[in-house]
DNA sequence: TAAGCTCATCAAGTATCCCT
DNA sequence: AGGGATACTTGATGAGCTTA
């Protein structure tokens, strides 16, 4: 924490410096790590260069920068279960004490349009003799919607069977959802799980192009597969995240739910 | 024997047509 | 235009099968 509030420092110092406003300073950040592919490319560009210059913050080892950069990257992948997505996203979290108006009017833009930016302003507080950190997201603003319930947030909808309202099914969120979110854009490619040639183009939250012929999702995947019917959720993957969209949909879902809950714990 | 996978079934959602 | 009936599409579910 301590050298994470210490670069934080120095990211500001450095915004003061160069006279440019650090919103965009994080933005051409993340542009410009968002062309590294590979842990090796990570290493040698960034993490080497870190650990030689703060040699004094790592233990005595015989290892190189290199291989120690390597190393703590890869167990991290690892421990996250992060090695097939590695870098496949980039996501700007912007922390400071205090933004001014025009930075927050900026990100907003941002959010408007789909960037997956965020702010968290971050103010320490004394209570008695204990030290806090009050946490407070300013963007994005948290919906009144956010905060309601969803019969698909329960895990199970209401069907009526003799008149009378029952549990009965899950649901999910479907491809206008995912399309929303973004885990699904526009020219995406996506094959069926364990069927070669199945790579077929997305085009909007109803069709998707295979081999030159628009179709639904499904037909998609009763093509494919040669079956009657499919969840293609539990069988498309999309190539650019290494996933199962089933997967990508429940992973999206979990993180609404931790942020809400975050938010809603916030003093 | 438990866990995971496959795939058909069928309820729910959506689109279209037709009648008033 | 509105609404009811019907047809079509979607996808959650669970039975049966396979694997460890």
């Amino acid at each position: 924490m301590r050298l994470y509030l210490r670069r934080l420092a120095s990211a500001r110092i450095l915004a003061e410096v160069s006279k440019e406003p650090f919103e965009f300073q994080a933005i051409r950040y993340a542009a410009n790590y968002a062309k590294i592919q590979s842990v090796a490319e990570l290493v040698s560009k960034l993490f080497s260069p870190y650990i030689e210059r703060y040699r004094n913050e790592y233990d005595a080892s015989d290892l190189t920068p290199t291989e120690r950069a390597t190393r703590i990257i890869t167990e991290f992948l690892e421990k996250n279960n992060s090695d097939k997505t590695f870098n496949k996203k980039q996501r700007i979290i912007l922390i400071a004490a205090d933004f001014d108006e025009q930075t927050l009017s900026a990100c907003a833009w941002l959010v408007h349009n789909h960037v997956d930016i965020s702010c968290l302003q971050i103010q320490p507080m004394k209570v008695e003799n204990q030290l806090f950190l009050h946490v407070n997201r300013l963007l994005p603003v948290q919906k009144l919607d956010d905060y309601f319930v969803e019969v698909a947030d329960t895990g199970k909808s209401l069907a009526k069977v003799d008149g009378e309202l029952k549990i009965n099914r899950t649901y999910l969120p479907r491809m206008d959802k995912l399309f929303e979110w973004g885990i699904i854009q526009q020219g995406d490619i996506l094959s069926i799980k364990g069927y070669k040639d199945s790579e077929a183009t997305a085009i909007n939250p109803k069709n998707i192009e295979y081999k030159g012929q628009k179709l639904s999702y499904n037909q998609w995947g009763q093509r494919v597969t040669g079956w009657s019917s499919i969840c293609i959720y539990q069988w498309a993957i999309s190539q650019r995240h290494g996933e199962l969209l089933d997967t990508l949909r429940k992973e999206r879902l979990l993180q609404d739910m931790n942020e809400n809950e975050g938010a809603k714990g916030e003093p």
